[in-house]
DNA sequence: GATAGTTTCATACAACTGTTTGAATTGCAA
DNA sequence: TTGCAATTCAAACAGTTGTATGAAACTATC
């Protein structure tokens, strides 16, 4: 084989494309163009336009994930086969948000194309997400081990809650940003997971998290 | 001025299309073919594809916040000009949710419409979405009036976050009714509100939200 | 250095898109 | 009925899109 340079040269400019315009309004052409390669290399090397999406996508996504799990195996092994709630919340919530969030210039470029696919939502992407459920059920497992008290629904909801508002909180930091004239720093992205996973705590456990202070919990001190 | 058939005739017909099937693959010779008019009656009638897109979101938006702020400002004249915090969420996040959610078969198309408008988020509706912001502020205020010694971060995460978890749902009730083998009822649009609503009250005020007996709190109790 | 396989290239293709045009038709008022 | 504006219509327009083709260039093996 020979080297991957027009592969990766499509790859690249693609994401970096996407991540600056949206899938809405790149072509083809435009990627070609700026990768510096041929028009037809893009079929030839991926099949389509969506196999070339998805294959970016993938990527990304498998690498967010490899890092959930590796946090919860690491939370499961310190509490001996039952992580505490709250570091199960981390590692579902905490690799995506500081994937995609952070200060504005040092924002990658994958971090920000994974914010158009968290936005946009375009075909190939959302067929690759829909198999994400299993992933999912890892979580929703793990939870149950150590929250072996609290009911099976309420443990899908607060998985659920939890991811809503990381998502939510990627997916439009720039209204919540006006809304609040700037008050709420969402570069902070520690802040904002501790912020995300305390409520989560709340709301499946009832009570205020205050169970690990190792970490640094949600700062809700009135200003 | 003639009698608005035509018009009447492409709002009905794009907003069921678009419910349907999305607006990534509806075309003006879709709507106007399923509407029995003419092809130029859409630039006719409306100027553009994207301002018809507008029309119809505008409508149903304009139905909804209405609807909130109906909702908002009982809440308030019934408190004396102070609500409770979980009547203003309640206004929040309920007219959203009961226009989208609720048993399948009796889900309107303007339901649809809107969660369709709620995943893909067309650059037209993008653009409106963007004005949504003052109206926000007016449940930011009542937030404020309601909890004067919360900080107004705090105040606007809690907003933040309610929200998030009432457009989440919305946005992935399938995987979540599939991630939880269908144990977690979507048909039940009023015990998600009281859900959402209750994690949003003691994430706001750090306490059981067990202030209001007359509305059904969230069932949370082991099965 | 011929050969076979891979990769690149310019170009064409075929289909679809939203929009415009200008003539026909309609509906209403005088 | 006449006149005028609003509306409808078929047709074409102008541009874009992703994809396919077949020849050319390259690369490595024997």
């Amino acid at each position: 084989m020979a080297s991957d340079h027009t592969r990766t040269a499509i790859l690249a400019a693609a994401e970096r494309l996407y991540a600056d315009r949206g899938f809405g309004d790149v072509t083809l052409r435009d990627i070609v163009a700026a990768a510096g390669v041929n028009l037809a290399a893009v079929n030839y090397h991926f099949g389509s336009k969506d196999e070339l999406i998805a294959e970016l996508f993938v990527t990304r996504s498998i690498a967010t994930n490899r890092e959930r799990l590796n946090e919860l195996k690491a939370a499961e092994e310190a509490g001996g086969g039952r992580a505490d709630i709250d570091a199960i919340l981390r590692a579902l919530v905490g690799p995506t948000l500081r994937g995609c969030l952070g200060p504005d210039r040092e924002r990658s470029t994958a971090a920000r194309f994974m914010i158009r696919a968290s936005i946009e939502s375009v075909p190939p992407i959302r067929r690759i997400k829909n198999r994400e459920v299993d992933h999912l059920r890892k979580f929703a497992a793990a939870m149950r081990r150590s929250l072996p008290d609290r009911g099976e629904v309420d443990l899908f909801w607060g998985l659920h809650f939890a991811l809503a508002m990381a998502h939510h909180t990627i997916r439009e930091s720039e209204r919540l940003t006006r809304l609040s004239d700037g008050k709420c720093d969402l570069n902070d992205v520690q802040a904002i997971i501790e912020r995300i996973v305390a409520v989560s705590v709340v709301a499946l456990t009832g009570a205020a998290a205050e169970k690990k202070p190792a970490a640094k919990l949600v700062a809700r001190d009135a200003r």
